[in-house]
DNA sequence: TTGTATGCGTTATCAT
DNA sequence: ATGATAACGCATACAA
């Protein structure tokens, strides 16, 4: 009887188009010692030959091991995440593995949900940037037990012991606002991130150790809090900004968009940029360089988080037998980059 | 003997717990009809006091369905393809599908091969934004015949029949137009995107039909192409535009970034935006409000063509039986969205 | 309404 | 170096 038009090719099929077992054309497509140079050969003529390809899914359910990396994000159409992953994903695939994606919408329920879920769909291993409401990470430490590997980025908070890939937001922030001082700014600003969370509270600190290793005060009514870093709120804290008498003469910003709405505030106040005040931004978006003058920022290596984290996320799910037995943490270097709204030379 | 630690629960085990055969705890799961209310009551009481949950992995390899849908878009971290992945997540999610992304790159030969590999792994169906040099579709049609439902989105090629969710780029920029000839503009031009593409063709003879019926000449030498409508070239192009004879009074763009480049250009050789040269984006990409003066634009709605791209393609996964008949195609409605930069009015 | 039995395609164990 | 065969967890055809 013939074969079925339309069924799928099976490695039974390809076992007696040979007079071969399948045990040993499982053998040569998972490329296990032991098997003679010359079947390996004839297999694999044959398997191209038929066009034939492995069933992923009856592979992953025999072996218990799958290829696919679920990552969680809070959004995906946020300009940082879009580039972690993809960094993530482009490592990823060059390795034969895939990513399926989530939102947590930055709730913490949500994040819970989808880490379970992957546990039971046996995920080959998760990589993830908690939400803003990640207090308690129970889930994500007992992935260890079922032995499904965790790579945390960007917001790594200190009491999660797992893999991370981090930026020195401290160090970041202390060199952005150094460089104002180095312009000659004396009255210093920030707008900043929310302070529940641990990288824009990092920036602030950043921020105030370098005005106090400059003998520098810290001027606390120039510390400017926002929810979400919004253009809208960076507007906002500007203003406020500009009514206080100790007017600043140098402000570092959490992002770009809080660093845009600054320079438009004072400038459409009568204030020369950077002349009169310079501002640095962070993260490097798009706009930094649209806006005119453009934005001076630091430049956060988005996507090469994500290849990174890919990389140290696939090394630990391939070497699963030979026990990782630290977390590591990669702390990748900052740049500061340059441009007119800080640098006085250059206007 | 005592079930093994850690061992994975099975449907086995809850059907031993109650004395039940698997085949009614599976059904009763399934939400198979014709199990009384009793047992179903016992059945899923049971599940939740052992915390049980199917294997997905078994059961896509038995019934031969996943609850996967592969999103393949030529770059994550391009804004209009986020916001479009932003809304497949959210709404397949919600469905109790997961989505798996690939980047094409551009690459024809990648998207052939990610297509493939989607094919063999048995994708519940494929939502894809086609890369620039796709010029055959047989790589796409042949799914029909695996039975894998297909969305094509953004670029949707006339010769590929196939469902479809697109806006309407010849409209769009067909009203783009006709509103800077209602601001009184006479000499218009356009930085077009790349002409090999459908879209940018359409936006190109949207912008053209509008001069037509407005009676206005369309000028050869106003109508500038670039290749990937990025900044730098729309600066490029912005400045050939100005060395013109006849320089234009309103240029329309194929989005914000050569918009904000061709604004700069302007403004920086002495015209005054709005009133001497009048400009359009398209996209309404975040720049937009934040460049001074903010740019009039096109919204293209890009979270909800994802999200209309998921709704009719989980439509079809689950309806597979009934035969759909013939291919979807939603058009989109744009909104154009007046600005300072082209509102007379309003400066 | 429920139970019995089979097999999906692959990998792994044990043999040879 | 290769073969025979069991088993993974579930869904379904068929039986009762």
């Amino acid at each position: 009887m013939k074969k079925q038009e339309g069924a799928r090719i099976t490695i039974k099929d390809i076992a007696k188009a040979l007079n071969l077992s399948t045990a040993t054309i499982s053998r040569v497509l998972s490329n296990h010692p032991g098997i003679s140079e010359n079947t390996k050969k004839i297999v694999n003529d044959k398997v191209k030959e038929m066009g034939f390809a492995l069933d992923p899914i009856a592979s992953s359910f025999r072996s218990k091991k799958t290829k696919s990396i679920g990552v969680i994000c809070p959004r995906i159409d946020i300009d940082f995440h879009s580039k972690v992953i993809s960094g993530i994903e482009e490592y990823a695939y060059k390795q034969g593995y895939q990513i399926t994606i989530f939102q947590s919408q930055d709730s913490y329920t949500k994040e819970k949900e989808i880490v379970h879920m992957l546990e039971t769909s046996l995920a080959a291993g998760i990589i993830i940037c908690p939400t803003l409401e990640t207090k308690r990470y129970d889930h994500l430490s007992k992935l260890d037990k079922a032995n499904i590997p965790l790579v945390v980025y960007d917001r790594a908070n200190e009491n999660l012991k797992a893999n991370k890939v981090i930026i020195n937001d401290f160090e970041a922030s202390y060199n952005a606002c150094s460089h104002l001082i180095q312009e000659g700014c004396k009255t210093l600003a920030h707008i900043s991130g929310n302070q529940n969370v641990s990288i824009f509270k990092a920036r602030l600190a950043g921020f105030k150790a370098a005005l106090v290793d400059h003998n520098l005060p810290v001027h606390e009514n120039l510390i400017r809090e926002t929810e979400n870093l919004s253009y809208e709120e960076g507007k906002a804290q500007a203003e406020i900004l500009l009514q206080q008498q100790n007017t600043p003469d140098g402000i570092v910003c959490a992002n770009d968009y809080t660093a845009a709405a600054a320079l438009k505030v004072f400038r459409n106040s009568g204030f020369a940029i950077p002349e009169q005040v310079a501002i640095v931004g962070f993260s490097n978006y798009p706009i930094a360089t649209i806006i005119e003058p453009q934005i001076s920022t630091i430049d956060d290596s988005a996507y090469d988080m994500g290849l990174i984290a890919a990389k140290i996320l696939i090394q630990q799910i391939e070497d699963k037998d030979m026990q990782v037995l630290d977390y590591q943490e990669i702390i990748l270097k900052t740049k500061l980059i340059v441009r007119a709204s800080s640098d006085s030379k250059k206007h």
